[in-house]
DNA sequence: GATATTTGACTTTTT
DNA sequence: GTCAAATATC
């Protein structure tokens, strides 16, 4: 028996060892399921299994390196690099470049993210003539995006009188010359969508089947995780793969399926069975991660979803503390009731920054957060958002590396050619663009062969043009020869970006600058890490990529202590002992764009499975009664899905007898102010308000801000139930709930302030606050 | 064609 | 309250 076997239950055991055939394992919130892959995969390879036959699919790159890692330590490195592993779309983007070929794509094609996928749309709109107040681009790119995850070609959307018609009926009747021209404009660029890299996948293992036998040889043995998250695309390249030889294993909860906005279908999971003959079906029921309270309260939610596979999620850990609820007034607040939270928690528990993390439904709820946390100084690390890589500056630098990889991509061309500026305006672009689709030519071989075509431009501006292609062709020379980081400097200086932010001056310029300088030490760092690696360069080109394909969690360094702000999308898979869950509210979450159907509902309630489920210790649930919302100060009120919670697993930190405003809103400051606002209760559903309200909210906010300053904390303290043991002294024996056994050495200060130094059983000696720290004294 | 000013969309989640 | 796109003006 095999020594790694044995840090297994016997239900993880069970998959791990199921010899060939297709198998599935439902694996319900903290039960292992990462671990079970990881020593299938292991166990495979023990069992003679070549690495170049197995291909992991993962949500994330991070978690794909992970795993490799912990492989690596059993079966050694060597033999674990040979392994497929990664997200669906970073594995098929490699096999697009060996074989994309075969249908008309060159091998350094560019992926377009969402943002050029929408400005290119935009585009396409504009020259079409259409009104863009009814064909909006991020909605006509949005339909797109799900055709294609449907696998809903150009032709097949032609040839389905449904599906035009039911753009016909929403005023779009001109959605399929759009989507044509939007493929069309896509592949003459070179340039694949994110949807595309599954999408061609499909279309290269359908249109050639030699090829499809090549994979299925290679890949005798697929793996993929987080299967409730899959979409049809995704579902049927690993159907085409796995048909020869069904070894097949399939890993999820679909509990956990929360990506439906993007296509996934959750049918996948629950038809699994159906699929495939003889599965083998594994379930993974017991919780290693969190209290009982938590899973308890979790199972109580999730009980009120119709559509589910049964399962039993239990857990032999401790009872732990409540799930605490707070109430705040306003968003700000609710930010000030964290940080603070924090700050006494990580006193009270001697606990590091990484320990805590807050979750939010959107990702505009981060910058209250912010504010508090940087209030009080607790370092914090925001994940998504706007990326790094998405900022503007880094972007501009980016194009330029695209366009030396690719000259044909047009977005990153129309992004830099006239920045910084450099006399092309917008008249030129919109001529070379209407020569381009003319020819079928790209616009950059147009400006190459600006003397061979008739072009209303001048002379002037021919030179500009014949300046800027030489710039790039000069990049191309030099990216033969020298590193992503050599090159990337280079342009960086020779385009003019740097020193058009350098004699900008201001802060936002000074700033843009160093984010730039961040960049090239990120390339600098990448190049060093691909010298270790046999089959890497060091090319720009495997930077971009890279960089394309990145999850904002992929780039995690990991080495510093810090509070983790996430959306709860983002936070699936991860977990932290403290969790709180921020923006309780109706509306926010379940969000407004999520209740028009039951389907919708229950995915919202999912999600707040899974944001609860994230919780190893204690989880908080807040919600403010005003927040800002689109610049507004808008009414709130909690969230439904908090009464859904048996009340036994409760502790309400702000019980509303507790809470007084009427005072203070009778005292003086408040002026003439509309009392109403502020009731405590308020009918769910009930009518808007009237007008006369709107034109208050603005002088409301600001009375609120006085308010906050006379009475900054509602809030009753944590730690009220700590009271301090007056028998303790120097020398009793003690009991830590975290820390275990211990012996007072030392007591200092008095009151609130009043310390122990302690020497702890296992080892430390450590200083706790006597009024939080939870001590049970024994003798 | 470049620059300064104004408008307007945005806030559901992501590879 | 933020940002990019559209418009006005030089």
């Amino acid at each position: 028996m095999k020594k790694y076997l044995k840090e297994l239950n016997e239900a993880q055991k069970a998959p791990v060892l199921h010899k060939d055939g297709p198998l599935m394992v439902i694996a319900g919130a903290g039960s292992g399921k990462t671990r079970v892959l990881t020593y299938r995969i292991a166990y495979l390879m023990d069992q003679g299994v070549d690495a170049f036959n197995i291909l992991a699919l993962t949500f994330t790159n991070k978690a794909a390196r992970e795993m490799k890692k912990r492989i690596a330590d059993i079966v050694g490195s060597s033999e674990a690099k040979n392994l497929w592993m990664g997200t669906f779309h970073s594995v098929f983007a490699k096999l697009l470049r060996f074989d994309g070929n075969k249908l008309g794509y060159p091998s350094n094609f560019t992926i377009y993210d969402t943002q050029d996928s929408q400005r290119l749309i935009a585009s396409i709109i504009k020259e079409m003539g259409l009104d863009k107040d009814i064909y909006k681009y991020k909605q006509v790119q949005n339909r797109i995006s799900s055709y294609k995850n449907s696998l809903i070609t150009v032709k097949a959307y032609m040839n389905n009188p449904e599906l035009v018609e039911a753009d016909a009926m929403a005023k779009r009747p001109r959605m399929g010359e759009i989507y044509q021209n939007y493929v069309d404009r896509c592949f003459k660029a070179g340039a694949m969508d994110f949807d595309d890299l599954l999408l061609r996948t499909n279309e290269l293992l359908t249109r050639f089947p030699e090829v499809l036998a090549k994979y299925q040889d290679r890949f005798r043995y697929i793996l993929v995780d987080e299967y409730q998250d899959t979409n049809h695309s995704q579902y049927l390249i690993v159907k085409a793969l796995s048909d020869r030889y069904q070894n097949i294993c399939v890993v999820g909860d679909d509990a956990q399926s929360i990506y439906s906005f993007r296509g996934a279908n959750i049918d996948n999971i629950l038809n699994f069975q159906r699929d495939y003959d003889q599965v083998g079906m594994y379930r993974l029921e017991q919780n290693y991660r969190s209290t009982k309270n938590i899973v308890n309260a979790a199972n109580s939610i999730i009980a009120k979803n119709k559509n589910q596979l049964e399962k039993v999620v239990w857990t032999s850990n401790e009872d732990g503390p409540a799930i605490k609820l707070h109430r705040s007034i306003t968003d700000a607040e609710e930010g000030r009731f964290v940080a603070g939270s924090i700050f006494e928690n990580r006193m009270q528990h001697q606990l590091p920054n990484g320990n805590f993390a807050v979750l939010y439904r959107t990702n505009s709820q981060s910058r209250a957060i912010e504010d508090a946390l940087r209030k009080r100084d607790i370092p914090y690390r925001i994940y998504g958002g706007l990326s790094f890589y998405q900022r503007k500056e880094i972007k501009d630098i980016l194009s330029y590396l695209r366009l030396v990889i690719n000259p044909k991509d047009e977005e990153a061309l129309k992004r830099v050619i006239n920045f910084p500026t450099r006399g092309i305006g917008q008249t030129t672009v919109d001529r070379l663009v209407v020569a381009a689709n003319h020819y079928g030519r790209s616009i950059f071989e147009v400006m190459e062969n600006l003397d061979k075509i008739d072009l209303k431009i001048n002379s002037g501006t021919k030179r500009k043009l014949e300046d800027f292609v030489t710039m790039i062709k000069s990049f191309q020379i030099m990216n033969e020869g020298a590193d992503a980081f050599t090159l990337s400097e280079h342009v960086a200086k020779k385009t003019g970006i740097l020193l058009e932010f350098k004699k900008d001056g201001t802060p936002e310029g000074i700033a843009k600058m160093e984010n730039i300088e961040e960049l090239l030490n990120g390339i600098k760092d990448f190049v060093e890490g691909q010298k270790e690696l046999a089959d890497a360069t060091g090319n720009i080109s495997e930077f971009l990529e890279d960089v394309a394909l990145a999850t904002d969690l992929d780039k995690d360094t990991g080495d510093d202590d810090r509070v983790a702000l996430m959306t709860i999308h983002l936070a699936k898979g991860l977990e932290f002992p403290y969790v709180y869950i921020v923006g309780m509210e109706e509306d926010l979450f379940p969000s407004a764009m999520s209740m028009n159907t039951r389907s919708e509902l229950e995915e919202e309630r999912r999600l707040f499975y899974v944001a609860l489920t994230r919780a190893e210790r204690q989880a908080y649930l807040t919600y403010a009664q005003n927040r800002y919302r689109w610049g507004k100060l808008v009414d709130a009120e909690p969230s439904r899905f908090i009464e859904e919670i048996d009340e036994k697993f409760l502790e309400n930190l702000t019980p509303v007898e507790n809470y007084r405003f009427k005072p203070l809103i009778d005292s003086d400051i408040f002026g003439e102010v509309d009392k109403s606002r502020f009731r405590q209760e308020k009918p769910r559903n009930g009518a808007p308000p009237p007008d006369s309200h709107r034109g208050n909210l603005r002088p409301n906010e600001k009375q609120l801000r006085k308010l906050r300053k006379l009475k900054p904390q509602l809030a009753t303290p944590v730690g009220n139930k700590n009271a301090v043991d007056p028998n303790l002294a120097e020398g009793s024996l003690v009991n830590h709930t975290r820390f275990g056994r211990g012996k007072v050495l030392k007591i200092e200060g008095a009151g609130n302030d009043k310390k122990a130094e302690i020497q702890f059983d296992q080892g430390d000696v450590k200083k706790l606050l006597l009024r939080f720290a939870k001590l049970e004294l024994i003798s």
